[in-house]
DNA sequence: CGTGTTGTTCAGTT
DNA sequence: TAACTGAACAACAC
């Protein structure tokens, strides 16, 4: 799940109960704890308030009055807020108990998960070199950031270093909505192409940012991709399936006409 | 028992 | 160097 939208949802999460002291953290699975021990992130967190999240592409930055929580979520993870007595979910892997409700850090496959630092400043080792933010970035910065990687656009869009924020399926749902085939090289692309390309960019991400999750209505690929015999929601015709930069990517063979050289 | 999955990283190769 | 491929991580659905 986890791309810009789902992450930008995340951050949400926490805006609405900052100011929350964390009272306890119970680690249920120490495996999603990643720069410190389980100990070492319930003595350091306990006491602290949580302050306004910081999201930076898929990586959601936490300040406190003390450290620093980080999060990736990977592709499964997810923040819950519980204010009731709800019975933890099995997939529930660190429990932020406060005085006003739980934070709940929940992953099933557990492939990114939990960091701490020092303060929100110095997480520099942890999140590694990441471009900017793909939401609200200029057209001029869009394209010179991916026009450079001598590679397929899908690819360019999915490099986190050049573009940070944009996953599988928010790719295929731009690249969809711009009529650009996910694997044209970059160098084909056109001026034409790189306005419509930040254009349909901004749309998506604008949409899907407000919403805290890639929509899956009737007009959206996202929302006809799973299905068997997908087709479509502009044209109607049957959707392809081809690997593209090592994923899946979702086209439409009439929209997205594929490279002719 | 295979295959696939909304993410990232690393080793090996081109 | 740049980019690609496959594997690994882990858990589950089909």
């Amino acid at each position: 799940m986890p791309e810009l939208a789902d992450v930008e949802g995340f951050r949400r999460v926490i805006d609405s109960v900052a100011g929350s002291e964390i009272r306890r953290v119970e680690v249920l699975d120490a495996g999603v704890v990643h720069n410190v021990s389980a100990r070492r992130l319930e003595s350091s967190m306990r006491g602290h308030r949580l302050g306004k999240a910081v999201r930076t592409g898929k990586w959601l930055v936490v300040p406190t009055d003390g450290p620093a929580l980080i999060f990736h979520f990977g592709m499964t993870g997810s923040l819950k807020w519980i204010d009731d007595k709800s019975e933890r979910h099995r997939h529930d892997r660190v429990v932020f108990v406060t005085n006003h409700g739980e934070l709940r850090y929940r992953d099933q496959r557990k492939l990114q998960g939990v960091f701490v630092a020092k303060d929100a400043h110095a997480i520099g080792g942890i999140v590694g070199r990441l471009g900017p933010d793909a939401l609200d970035i200029g057209a001029s910065d869009f394209r010179s950031r991916l026009e450079t990687k001598r590679s397929s656009i899908k690819s360019a869009m999915m490099d986190q270093r050049r573009l940070a924020g944009l996953g599988n399926l928010l790719t295929d749902e731009i690249l969809w909505r711009a009529h650009i085939h996910p694997a044209k090289t970059t160098k084909a692309i056109d001026d034409g192409q790189w306005r419509a390309l930040h254009r349909a960019s901004q749309s998506v991400l604008h949409t899907a940012a407000r919403a805290g999750h890639t929509p899956r209505g009737p007009r959206w690929l996202s929302g006809v991709r799973s299905d068997d015999d997908a087709r479509c929601p502009r044209c109607g015709a049957g959707l392809k399936r081809t690997k593209v930069a090592g994923r899946t990517a979702v086209w439409c063979p009439v929209c997205q006409r594929p490279a002719t050289s």
